[in-house]
DNA sequence: TCAAATATTATGTATATACATATGTAGCAC
DNA sequence: GTGCTACATATGTATATACATAATATTTGA
């Protein structure tokens, strides 16, 4: 099989998938090591090395030194979500983009959004709801609260006509945070900013963006009705 | 500069990373080219080139050929989700694992689902219903299509005790798929086996696997009130 | 002036080599 | 058998070198 000639670590993922899809290689299964598969593609074992890597960090490949590199028996663990830049997801869609401010204020935050923020105890905290619109119709409820330390008085006013999110991106730095993905029934308020039926489910994400420990922004995007979200495999 | 060194791709990642927090490089900026960050950080350029290459994949970086590498004006675009393999899932919660078969036929499926099972013409489907429990409460509901090109009517009994998903993983080979996450109102059927009341909010997950734009499974998971799928980015 | 051809340049990748690191296995002592 | 140690081995990574590729910049030609 030294014949066949892989130039490029893609095809040697390549190969390697057809092997997993043919069942050749089946899951649970150890696949050869690095080196005797190097020599049979009659490549270079970076070459091998660098494509199992990739199809472990894809999680279809489960790899342990000394053990060695098997197939993966649960293939589909891992799913890159694309998060929509809303202005750019509505647009995408053919739609003409709208922007609407509905409440920009400094408030006492609740509990757990404000313990996050100050430095232990509470502080009033820039707060913003918007809705983003898509042909004049609500696509994205927006309800925010602004660290003030990141974000001064004078730079809040700007909101009026820029969406949070899209000023936030040049102008703080980022670290860590994390996301969740719920479903919410529509209370009386979405009801009425997403021209919805109260007790219908919406989706929803929450997103915290933090630096060291430190809250910057807390953001939940609730959307209209029947909105999904979607990626491929 | 030269003096500090960086003996790992990940270390080199970690600084750039800071010089990204710290907005010494903000968003929209270009970074020195990998040779002369590999000068700079003593090491050699392909290890800058690997901890490049991996920032960049996380969404942190963009970089093309000849022009450069610049620090992503939208940083957190991507999320990769992990999905929960139910049975460990429950297990991870402490909770103990229950599986309830609910309905088992093979009829025929609804249009759409049916197009891309049947060369063309619609056929009979596998179709089952289950349900996960932890700790014996409802905690997702699933409900399957499947292609009986890949399953055949023997192993349909075995779902009795099995879920099919832990069959699938070990005897279908995969290809690409898709996953859609949503919202929806509970209806009559999903209220009575979820135990909820009818109009809560659920979240569900749509896969549907296909090899070669033919669909081996469909799946839906209908989760308990209040579920969330959470990541850290 | 503008478009086509060409040069330049940053990233992308392949290679051989060397060594690091984790970890399974075997051998040993008790 | 149990537990410790030593060893073997597969993956992980760093390096220098070389060339590929894509895209910008520059020069050339009409």
């Amino acid at each position: 099989m030294t014949d066949t000639r892989f130039k490029s670590w893609q095809s040697v993922q390549e190969e390697v998938l057809a092997r997993i899809h043919s069942r050749k290689w089946k899951p649970g299964d150890f696949i050869p090591n690095e080196a005797d598969l190097a020599q049979e593609f009659g490549c270079a074992r970076a070459t091998v090395n660098r494509a199992l890597q990739n199809l472990a960090d894809e999680g279809l490949l489960d790899r342990r030194r000394k053990a060695g590199t098997r197939v993966a028996t649960h293939p589909v663990r891992k799913a890159t979500m694309y998060i929509p830049i809303i202005r750019q997801e509505i647009r995408d869609r053919g739609l003409e983009y709208g922007y609407e401010l509905i409440r920009s204020e400094k408030v006492m935050p609740p509990r757990e959004i404000g313990k996050s923020m100050g430095s232990g105890k509470r502080i009033d905290v820039l707060h913003i709801v918007c809705l983003h619109t898509a042909d004049g119709r609500p696509y994205v409820l927006e309800d925010r609260w602004l660290n003030p330390k990141w974000v001064s008085r004078e730079d809040f006013s700007i909101f009026s006509d820029t969406s949070p999110n899209e000023w936030l991106v040049t102008h703080v730095p980022f670290t860590e945070g994390n996301i969740v993905f719920s479903a919410i029934s529509a209370g009386k308020t979405e009801a009425e900013l997403l021209s919805c039926k109260e007790g219908d489910a919406l989706f929803v994400i929450d997103r915290t963006t933090r630096d060291k420990q430190e809250t910057i922004t807390s953001v939940r995007l609730t959307f209209f009705p029947g909105y999904r979200i979607e990626t491929t495999i």
